[in-house]
DNA sequence: AATGAATGAGATTTCATTCAT
DNA sequence: GATGAATGAAATCTCATTCAT
């Protein structure tokens, strides 16, 4: 039909095969882990012979690297996306941020990171200040941002900026780590839907942010 | 001198011995994971020859399903001990609570459970459901109570009760996580004593959860 | 401006692949031996790919095969053209003979098909025979034959041939090994120019050969 | 029988180990080479399973190098051994040398370790330098020492030392180099006996050293 | 009961060889 | 013819497990 001829199957092949053996890694490493997921299983998965897998990255080491290194920079990107020019009240931005976190990050497959990070980081301390300066510092930036504008704007408590973003992130990851963890194997009894789990937190932090004339309780527990 | 002739070393050491495998299993697995983790190595930490450590435990995996096991009861032992019969108003009840629960487990070697039990558990489905039933459910029952006792005096607002437990919870297991894989890479720039985000993780679900008349700010949040 | 075309660039080098593949395998081989010798190195080293090495020789080792009687015949030739017709006294002949040698065979590159048969031999016995009867037994005619000549003429004392013809021989392709192997590191300490160890061995076992009326060191050696 | 308790089993074949393992090692790798010996050959040859070898070598680079040094530091013993207090005529010392280095080097199986430096030095460099200074040049001092003495006491003719050595040296050790390439093979025609070859080597280069009147032979090839 | 030498299945990695383009 | 991506057999090395002492 056209006048182009038709990519070469071959060299489409080629092109495409470090993206499908990243994504085949990451399925598995977040799945089994590091250590327990076998170099072949990898090349099976993305559909090559285990040979192939070494012309495109010389060690299963390298191949995690890349994999962490390819999913953080989305992240990162993410993260840039999601921030900017917001110029509505703080408390909507805040909700606005983390729900769009949850929904281009946490829920998708690339949160299995989050996993691997915490499960085999001590085993690849360069990965691990890698991670640290890629993720964990300037997510803590965008938050922290959005925060300190919050409280200088007379619209939040002041309250350690670095403290509350903790409690902002830790629940959103925390889910990510449970859907790879315990995803299978339900805790019966338990509503446990991520989007009420969202709502309910950005309900809660907000209020517990908010400015108000009787701040009686915190201020009991503060004395310790 | 005295009548009982003293045990002898042979004994002792005898006796203590699966809790000291069970120890240095525990550190291992919680340091570099479970495939990473050679036998011999527990077996030298815990002072003994490798084949001693098969006359206690039959295969690796069995001492990482022991190591799961004890530290799990563990975690137990001590949710009971947390709970009980307290009187005063409800949100000093929670307050001692995750404050408790820092100082006997999260803070401590033990808490190097939760991070096997992410890093692993869907390679030991067995283990998964044994820690849902034995940790995730009396947990959740024992802090789920204590919001529920809040709602019905009065001193926190309706909110869907799981949800709010998970906001509770996540934030201090997930110290516990960082402490374990980021530990040793501090985030520079960054205040992360874990007192302080103890206490400010407290202060602000306590007026997160606060009943009080005007709670415009929610609202707004929860139309979107 | 000639009628005659000129030839094209393919066609040229593709006439010239097959020396150009045996040089290339024959350094690659002298260098590092047959078995860690890799075929990519040998078709990058010649400037084509591996995959047509293939197109000229089937396997590595009929690549090898190639080479040794490639420049097996080579010395074949080097002999042929280093014998002849040479009237004058023995002594001179034998002299002629070695330092012809040396110039020709011994200081080449070529020489290090001798290491190579020494390494390999015995993992290609088809070739051994072939080195044998093709070099080593026409070597020996050659210079057995000159020894004889000078027996015959009364130049040199009555000594088994094949032994004599082992004194000469050896240290010269003695020379060419260590070349190829020590070569890179040179003995500290010792004056080891090949120019210079030619000359004394050249000295030493022409008069080694030469027949004098007391012979009386000899003769007592002999007893033992 | 006696007191003694008989050594268990086990523990004898542990202390046995290295050395039948350095010995099957030695074996294979002259015959076949460095790389294309595989390492569960060796251990089979040495009567046990693949993994005891890394027991004791832990690696087969490690292993080679071991049987050099095992095979290359009885060779130094035993020149120290042979050389020393002798007192008679310097020929009769030589002819001593070379005979005494036949029988315990170069025609026991130690003696492939020639073979194998010469075919596999350039891949290992760290070993040719344990080789030049541990082996080439105690034997080169050896030797050197015997050629000066004849020629202080009048013996010998000067001739530079170090080229006499390297003729003495060459035919010795190419004999050896033989015996393993082309050993199986034998060269038809061709008396080739070590004895033989040993006694004319000596005879001829003995006589070439010795001083006499009339060097006329010598000078002409000197002049070219 | 305790040891640690020995085992061998299994994992990673290499590389000669093939074959679609 | 030429290429180089792909293959998979084979080699090195590891380590959970056994068992004679």
């Amino acid at each position: 039909m056209s006048a182009i001829a038709p990519t070469p199957t071959r060299q489409r092949r080629k092109e495409a095969r470090p993206q499908e053996l990243l994504d085949a890694a990451l399925a598995l490493f977040v799945e089994k882990g590091f250590a327990a997921t076998r170099s072949d299983e990898v090349a099976a998965r993305a559909g090559v012979s285990k040979g192939t897998l070494y012309l495109y990255y010389p060690s299963k080491e390298e191949l995690f690297k890349a994999v962490v290194r390819q999913n953080l920079s989305t992240l990162i990107a993410e993260g840039a996306q999601i921030a900017g020019q917001f110029e509505g009240p703080t408390p909507e931005l805040l909700a606005l941020l983390l729900r769009t976190w949850w929904e281009r990050v946490g829920s998708q497959p690339a949160s299995g990171i989050f996993k691997i990070m915490f499960a085999e980081v001590r085993n690849f301390p360069e990965i691990a200040q890698f991670y640290v300066d890629e993720v964990i510092i300037p997510a803590h930036q965008l938050l922290g941002g959005a925060v300190e504008r919050g409280i200088k704007r007379g619209e939040f408590r002041k309250l350690p900026v670095d403290d509350v973003v903790h409690a902002l992130v830790a629940p959103m990851i925390f889910m990510s780590l449970h859907e790879h963890s315990f995803g299978c194997c339900p805790v019966r009894g338990h509503d446990y839907s991520p989007e009420s789990v969202l709502t309910t937190q950005i309900d809660l932090v907000l209020k517990g942010l908010e400015v108000r004339p009787a701040a009686t309780a915190a201020k009991k527990d503060r004395k310790r």
